[in-house]
DNA sequence: ATTCCGTATTCGAATATTATAATATCCTAT
DNA sequence: ATAGGATATTATAATATTCGAATACGGAAT
């Protein structure tokens, strides 16, 4: 797998999340395995619309799905991924440091210009 | 903030970081603070393509940038929630046990019946 | 002032995503 | 076998995203 292939792996993940109703659907899945209606009724969003968002999850093998009877049972199929993820939004990190940045900034400049040997620019 | 909104900023936050582009170049400025050029060099992609890719990432609050002279230093505003994120897709966590999920579905299923008095259906 | 370099903006075409409506399919119970 | 509920699919229209090309703009050095 190429380095490229790597980060358009990485993003389809992302993309596959990165919707509201994706994201009500996975934070409900987290609590539990679920039928379409039963989502369908949690959430204030037509049926085939659910199905709809529950197929592009499936396609990023986000979630996956059993058939029991009548009903078919989605559940998280990385559960980890998915509580870090969302856990990554949740948690109110702090913001950077500001002067932390701008020194770090400098020597990445300074080293830059010394590794290239450029006569001027570009950190 | 309603419920709803939550959500949609959540998913803002995340579609912003749903590109190869966007996530190499977020990658690298784990790293570093690095100007456009820089960034331009790294990555194989044309200048002015990656300016628009870092003003969706500070649009969305996940970027932040300082003039420097000539340059434009661009850096994380949210390294943790960067970091976070950017580490729940490295790892590679483990499959979800099914025996689990059925579990937890029939439960589930029972627990809707029982509270919602339905005759039938619908975990 | 003019030139060069670093960066941003604008526009257009190609493509992708989204929600809705309509419809189809599958299962279960009668 | 038929009805009704659960789920999926399709088509479509509206909207958004993406990239490249061209261009604009600002700072630094001559």
């Amino acid at each position: 797998m190429s380095d490229l292939d790597r980060f358009e792996f990485k993003a389809e993940i992302l993309k596959a999340m990165s919707h509201p109703v994706r994201l009500m659907i996975l934070e409900e899945l987290v609590r539990n395995p679920r039928c379409v209606t039963a989502i369908h009724e949690i959430l204030d969003v037509r049926q085939p619309n659910i199905s709809q968002h529950l197929t592009i999850l499936r396609n990023a093998g986000i979630v996956g799905s059993q058939k029991d009877g009548a009903y078919r049972c989605y559940f998280l199929r990385r559960p980890g991924l998915v509580k870090a993820a969302l856990g990554a939004l949740d948690k109110n990190w702090p913001e950077a440091n500001i002067d932390d940045v701008r020194k770090k900034f400098k020597l990445a400049l300074e080293k830059r210009f010394q590794q290239k040997q450029f006569p001027e620019r570009s950190p």
